[in-house]
RNA sequence: CGCGGAGUAGAGCAGUCUGGUAGCUCGUCGGGCUCAUAACCCGAAGGUCGUUGGUUCAAAUCCGGCCUCCGCAACCA
């Protein structure tokens, strides 16, 4: 195998707040079919992924747990290591934020950057809460005031440390002019050179003093690291790194990284701050940041209480790992985002993997054993048919590495289903059945099935970064091994002679859709109250009882709707008129997604009148109450109403 | 005018940078075949490329206005 040199490649590491959902989980798949295909190559690959553990976010969410920070991120970086090997992922390291060497090399990169001037200390001025210890900007205010609280906010200043960003702004439009390939696809590159380059950097912000979860400013221990110095430098810290100089041969080899794969929200960081950060630090830049769209649930419906969110696992246990990864890489797209949705991937399934593939190999297995008991020799006896198959089966080597080499994975892969629509179309055209009838075709029927038997295994080995196991799985049902890389482009390195298995193993059994879906909708159905239940057993806190006191604070009428409208700046408000006995109030609720106003007029509903009246978009309306109602787990929504015939303006209690 | 993305066949998408006969997959319909997982192969129908102006010999593609949809943000008392 030709030796092609080193490729160093990273996914962005996933921020430990929850469990990562599939359009999360795709980024790690598509890195891992680019690392695997490079290693194929020859390459020297060294892949990389992992966690980002810090911040307010998780501080919150661990305080709301009852447990510790380092609790809450050992929880969720096992989930997500757990779902990423799951995926069959085979990174090479998996660092997390967490990790000693990784906070003592911020802590030092961090110091170095103050010492030589890049990061100064300076004043974060904003509008402060003092209470919730919070800085809020003028838009983020509710009503002018805290929107945790509510209460006054002052004009403040806070210490911070920032990043001199100006100081390289012009070195790094000078790099990205000259390296047109460093930020993919190129649109992204306009964008961010129009909103962020050209009209000249604000030097960022790199310390909070706010919360405590994160790496600690070491010569100024009220402030620690903020988010992006402390998880960018995760791709040199998890090589080896060392500010000191005593950088690890890992390092001395890998750096600079090949390519950084990440989400296209985060190319801001990656293509600016980051290069910045490594200017300053004198390294040498990565070659090529790649921002992905997104992979998007189909049905617009998703939510989490309703139990329809798609997780890697859940997809796994219904339709197996390399389907998944199928087609999460089949539909991957370049620019634009992707859709996800049980309907597609039961397509895609059926169509792709059971169809195309799967029959593929089952019927010239199944041919190989009834006409010569699994022998597969090659007879030399040709004829003009077998050229186009050849042509095809050989060059596909050459198109796969070129999509590959435009990170176009979705139309490498389908460059390798066009093998094997080509050996299907083969078999008609060849008609080997025919061919059994006359003992004196005998051998040209061997060769038609020797030549299968190699297109197929051709197919197989430029298919097993994609879909490793089911490559495996054909392999062996075809009793041959892996090739070396390069000889894919040359027909006939199947062993001839050789003996393939007796009963070929169905690798995709076709999908029933109407029946799957029943199952489906069982799995939501079951999952949905499951999951809602145990978040908020989480977050009640032990024995929370209020008293009959507590109780009757709460004070409820019965009130009927005279008039309702739809509030114009938002898609979720519904504005309703509330006559309450002898008198009408307005009341504003979040229902517009499951009522119209029509339905709402003339219904008497329970009210909760003493709430506190609130002033609602940005002051221009006031609510005052509440209109109670029910959800279930299916998101179906229900005004709570009365049963007889009480008149408004009723208590209830 | 909060930010961003998108409108191409029934569905999901490519093509737009760099103008030159509108393409792929699935589905539908018709035909062929029987080795195979009711799978495979061939053929056909189906699109004024959201709308409207402009530039051009020529516009899905470049420029302007408008409409619609989707994320995020706001907001759900």
């Amino acid at each position: 195998m030709t030796n092609r040199g080193k490729y160093y490649i990273t996914t962005a590491i996933a921020y430990t707040s929850g469990k990562p959902h599939i359009g999360n989980s795709y980024e790690i798949v598509l890195a891992d079919s680019i690392a695997r295909f490079k290693r194929q190559q020859g390459y020297e690959v060294f892949f990389q992924t992992g966690t980002d553990e810090h911040g307010q976010k998780i501080e919150q969410k661990a305080a709301e747990a009852g447990i510790t920070p380092k609790q809450f991120v050992d929880n969720v970086a096992g989930t997500i290591k757990g779902l990423w090997d799951l995926m069959d992922t085979s990174y090479d390291k998996f660092i997390r934020t967490t990790d000693d060497c990784h906070e003592k090399q911020v802590q030092k990169i961090f110091k170095k950057l103050y010492e030589q001037g890049d990061i100064y200390k300076g004043h974060y001025e904003g509008l402060y809460c003092t209470p919730c210890e919070s800085f809020w900007t003028e838009s983020q205010l509710v009503d002018g005031k805290c929107p945790d609280c509510g209460r006054e906010v002052k004009p403040a200043k806070e210490e911070a440390y920032f990043l001199k960003l100006s100081k390289y702004a012009d070195r790094l439009i000078e790099y990205i002019n000259t390296h047109p390939e460093f930020i993919q696809p190129v649109s992204r590159k306009n964008e961010m050179m129009n909103n962020f380059l050209l009209p000249g950097l604000q030097d960022l912000c790199v310390s909070r003093t706010s919360f405590k979860w994160g790496i600690p400013v070491d010569f100024d221990d009220k402030h620690i690291v903020y988010v992006w110095l402390d998880a960018l430098s995760n791709y040199i810290t998890g090589i080896g790194y060392d500010c000191d100089g005593n950088n690890s041969d890992l390092f001395k080899k890998m750096w600079p990284a090949d390519l950084h794969l990440i989400g296209k929200d985060i190319i801001r960081f990656h293509t600016i701050y980051w290069p910045i950060i490594l200017m300053a630090l004198d390294l040498p830049l990565p070659k090529q940041v790649f921002g992905h769209p997104w992979l998007l649930q189909g049905d617009g419906k998703m939510s989490k209480s309703k139990g329809n969110v798609l997780y890697a696992d859940t997809l796994v246990d219904f339709f197996g790992v390399d389907a998944v990864r199928y087609f999460v890489l089949h539909e991957m797209p370049f620019e634009n985002d992707g859709v996800i949705s049980w309907e597609l991937m039961i397509e895609r399934f059926n169509s792709d993997l059971a169809n195309v593939l799967g029959n593929l190999v089952s019927r010239t297995i199944s041919m190989s054993n009834k006409y010569f008991g699994g022998v597969v020799e090659n007879t030399g006896v040709k004829e003009d048919v077998d050229d186009d198959l050849i042509s095809v089966v050989t060059a596909a080597k050459g198109i796969v590495e070129n999509k590959m080499e435009k990170l176009r994975v979705a139309d490498a892969i389908t460059e390798i289903f066009n093998v094997f629509k080509r050996c299907n179309k083969y078999i008609d055209e060849t008609a080997p059945w025919v061919l059994a009838k006359d003992e004196a075709k005998k051998d040209r029927l061997a060769q038609v099935l020797y030549n299968l038997c190699e297109g197929i295994s051709i197919g197989v080995n430029l298919l097993s970064s994609f879909l490793p196991s089911t490559s495996e799985k054909i392999l062996a049902q075809l009793n041959t091994a892996a090739r070396d890389f390069d000889t894919l482009d040359k027909f006939g390195e199947y062993p001839s002679g050789n003996k393939v298995v007796e009963k070929p193993e169905i690798l995709f059994a076709r999908i029933d859709a109407d029946k799957f879906m029943e199952k489906v909708a069982a799995f939501e159905a079951a999952n949905a109250p499951k999951e809602e239940k145990k978040e908020e057993k989480a977050e009640e806190k032990p024995a929370e009882y209020i008293t009959i006191d507590d109780f009757c604070k709460v004070q409820m009428k019965i009130g009927k709707i005279l008039a309702c409208e739809k509030v114009e700046e938002s898609s979720k408000l519904l504005k309703s008129t509330v006559k309450i006995g002898n008198e009408t109030r307005t009341i504003l609720s979040g229902i517009a997604k499951y009522f119209t106003p029509e339905e709402m007029v003339g219904k008497k509903v329970v009210v909760v009148t003493n709430l506190a009246p609130r002033k609602m978009l940005k002051g221009k309306y006031t609510s005052e109450g509440m209109i109670l109602a029910a959800e279930d787990e299916n998101g179906t929504l229900s005004l709570l109403t009365v049963d007889g015939n009480t008149e408004d303006g009723g208590s209830v209690s």
